[in-house]
DNA sequence: CCTTGACCTTCCCACCATGGGAAGCCCCAC
DNA sequence: GTGGGGCTTCCCATGGTGGGAAGGTCAAGG
């Protein structure tokens, strides 16, 4: 075995591309095993620290979060998983990715279409304001007659 | 002037869908103008309060940050604003929701391209999980013959 | 008038994942 | 043995949002 080599936080963080603040931080909650100690209190991370890192890493690059990565992590040191656990796993994820996605198109597809009819000039009118503005008050701005609105709560006077 | 109606926070929550909790929050961080109080210290909004709460709300649902709202918001007062102010924060906005939407379909992408190759069975195998932990260990778990690694800070023994 | 119950107030805590920074210790090279 | 860079822990902040406790207010009904 040779006990293989040992590298500190800051070397482990620049070849995971976790920060170590990152690496402390996963470790505090559970989601990485801890790491051992040199006899100064300084963590050491062999190679085996070093993959699990990686994974993780690459598991937050495809937007995984870390309970996801907890359940991923779990998988994949369990040899005996069925692909199907971790496919559900990932299905869900995309799931959660397309729904996201289309919240965000919605808005940018919308303000395109406000921002398209907008002069965009020194002129102040502007379809963008006005739609964020809404219907013209749907109160009694623009004063109706006499119809007594009674509102509880009607300030000092 | 007739000091139109205003109704306590709950009413205005409840007519600009945005929660309580959020007014006063959104109040705190000098957002919104402060309300009104009743002697008995309750926040009170009258018609324009509620106008530039829905605004808010809008544009919240738009994706705009509290700091681009409060831009917005600027510029909405701003009666001669000229309309390319607002037309270059909207087309940021939408270029930041696309950048957005870019990187999270490359998540979704991959990782259902990665789900399609996946068995999905009982069985271990897993191309997803290959991903996730990359390449077999580029340090040297599978150990190259006698290398001599030198690395700072092996541990204990 | 007093109680009841809905509503309001402030204050603190939590989330998620991340970064910043301070105070102090460790390790190695010179 | 000293300097300097790395490490340790601890606390704080972010952005928006929600939860909840402890206590005050308000209107209505008996």
């Amino acid at each position: 075995m040779s006990a293989a080599a040992s590298v500190t936080i800051g070397v482990a963080a620049r070849r995971t591309g976790i920060s170590a603040k990152m690496i402390r931080y996963y470790e505090e909650i559970g989601l990485v095993t801890s790491a051992q100690r040199n006899a100064g209190g300084y963590r050491l991370y062999g190679p085996e620290d070093l993959h699990a890192l990686r994974f993780v890493r690459r598991a937050r690059d495809l937007g995984f979060s870390v309970e996801e990565i907890r359940a991923l992590l779990a998988l994949w040191r369990d040899r005996g998983r069925a692909s199907a656990q971790v496919k559900a796993l990932a299905l869900g994820h995309v799931a959660d990715l397309r729904r996201r996605i289309a919240a965000l198109e919605d808005m940018a597809r919308t303000l395109g279409d406000l921002a398209r009819h907008c002069g965009g000039d020194a002129r102040p009118d502007c379809p963008i304001l006005d739609d964020l503005a809404g219907p013209p008050a749907p109160d009694d701005v623009g004063r109706r007659p006499e119809r007594k609105r009674r509102a509880r709560f009607t300030t000092h006077g």
